[in-house]
DNA sequence: ACTCTTACTGGAAACGTTTCCACTCACCGG
DNA sequence: CCGGTGAGTGGAAACGTTTCCAGTAAGAGT
């Protein structure tokens, strides 16, 4: 079922059928209408590889997950998808495990796909040129941004939240109750994903606290997962029990560790204070309820699409981005008793 | 940069360097690593629409997720994705809401991409012959199964847990607890999603006890959501608190249900015991921990696809597989004290 | 009645592949 | 020395579109 059944069907030329479909203007009424019911009665559908063969750009783009089993990520995803439809663009998805490479990811999904564009999720924020030059398409990072470079110079764009400033936020909630042994539960502070600026964050408010960083308080565990998390707060608290306050770099960690307080025999916050920084829904609904510093995560998904089109049309140059967070309150956030 | 490009550098005809890019047999060691470097030199990306055009079958498979925001099917799309992967498909994700027409949006992207098959995550369990004909390739119905219909004669696959026996299983949970105040949290039980084979379950099971059914007891809320779940449970407990069982056919509406009875003054397990199906990761975290029918969430997905690779390559006809959940024992359910 | 527009339509090239067919050349056996 | 074989290669058709260009017919203006 091609378009030249189309035109048979209905003694037209392909052209014309082509025109109809593609809303030209100087087609007459009846030979549209002519063609439109012939459609309809065929059942025929656009070969879109023919379509994408002769138009000179492919209608993909590519989002690279890196750890989607982050609750996080799924309305970002969704945002993104809604907003990809919307423009005509295909999303397609890639995740990857939460220690792999994703520019890796991203080059083969650009080698293999026809993409016009990459979206990166959960990944670095920090890119090279030579990376980007390798990539060969527009890019834009997702969910953390490089506070630490020229960001002026990169040749990809961002969106995210001030992770450092959220970083500090979120640690200065705990200072401001009282606390002082403060823990912080995070991924890896030398991959530079966004563990490490949240986790320069919160050195800065203790810093400004006057509280010397005790190393031992910072829990790195790996890939934001739920049972390191739980395991690492776990194998701290049959230590010792001196902590008053967690600072986890996600919702996800932090409800883990609520959970390994519990077992512990300690209260949240009677005993130990958490805050967060994510605001997934699924928080709202812990008990207690997570003191979280929510981010705007379909705003952030419809931000990236909305940037990397622009880049793709030429619109603007590659931007960078920041989102402020927004205090969700929850039952977690006490005054120190010591 | 096309294969000519490429051709012509290295001075042999397209057709060679087509052959080497599809690993062909007959293309001597000399001309394959010349017109291989060329390829490296110059960067070269096939481009696959005009494959996919020569070839006559598509490259992609579609998966249409009904209310992707429940994390339940996170693992399954992680795993739909990592099969289509390996099988050289691409996967074409594209959620719709809770309430949306998955077999309308499945046709609309049949219609628009180029997709040889298609899976359906959490849509209803029941399609009929004009509709498969309306979608025109095959499709698996993944997570939930017809237990009414005469499933040899259907037009598609599935791939599901026995939602009736998990449902009557889950009840008898709270049955055999001494539980008859039992209530149950779904979604629709008119719109042949899989609340109304959970429900079905639920009935047979008061029923074989000899426990008559109490329709305030059937918590009907929209979209498996989260704060309709809170709402509903709420609602009914500002009302009556006589209520000693429920029995969530998710785990979200579970862990909302769990906060409800929190904010009620009520204590799980000691006041109120909640038993779910799902089993997803946050479960394990909550507190108390979810009492809860796990299903194989990762299976599921590369059955679905495993399912639709066979009947797309003609090795074997539609089928349904039907797997089995695990009681993954947590802390919610308790004997009945009345 | 003749040209000039205007409005529409048809024909054909082009997009970048794959694959079939035909061709060349070296080599082998007779 | 010659026909046959087979490996390697080139040429060209085909896939289903879009779009440019040319063409036709009708209607308007002279």
């Amino acid at each position: 079922m091609t378009i030249k059944d189309v035109a048979a069907y209905c003694d037209v030329a392909v052209s014309t059928v082509s025109r109809v479909l593609n809303n030209h203007p100087d087609v007459s009424e009846d030979t549209c209408a002519k063609v439109l019911a012939a459609i309809a009665k065929l059942n025929y559908i656009p070969n879109n590889s023919a379509r994408d063969l002769v138009t000179p750009q492919g209608d993909s783009i590519g989002v690279v997950v890196r750890g989607a089993e982050n609750p996080f990520f799924t309305p970002v995803i969704r945002a993104i998808e809604a907003r990809c439809e919307l423009a005509g663009y295909t999303m397609v998805l890639h995740q990857i495990p939460a220690g792999a490479d994703e520019v890796a990811a991203g080059a083969e999904l650009v080698r293999s796909k026809r993409l016009r564009g990459l979206i990166f999720l959960g990944g670095r924020f920090d890119y090279s040129q030579h990376e980007a030059n390798a990539l060969g398409i527009p890019f834009v990072c997702c969910t953390n941004t490089n506070q630490f470079g020229d960001l002026e110079k990169t040749a990809y764009s961002s969106v995210s939240i001030d992770d450092f400033a959220e970083g500090f936020k979120a640690t200065n909630l705990l200072v401001q109750r009282g606390h002082r042994r403060i823990a912080i539960l995070l991924d890896s502070v030398t991959d530079h994903s966004v563990s490490e600026l949240r986790y320069a964050g919160y050195c800065q408010a203790l810093a400004d606290a006057g509280i010397p960083l005790d190393t031992s308080l910072v829990f790195q565990t790996v890939a934001f997962s739920m049972p390191a998390a739980f395991e690492r707060v776990s194998a701290y608290l049959a230590q010792s029990q001196d902590v008053t306050g967690i600072f986890a770099v996600a919702d996800t960690m932090a409800i883990a560790a609520i959970k390994a307080l519990h077992n512990a025999g300690l209260h949240v916050p009677q005993d130990v204070s958490v805050v967060a920084i994510d605001g997934i829904e699924m928080s709202l609904y812990t008990i207690p309820t997570l003191t979280t510093l929510s981010q705007p995560q379909e705003t952030m998904g419809e931000e990236a699409v909305s940037i990397l089109l622009d880049v793709l049309s030429g619109t603007s140059p590659n931007r960078h981005v920041r989102l402020e967070t927004t205090l969700r309150e929850g039952e977690t956030l006490g005054v120190c008793k010591n």
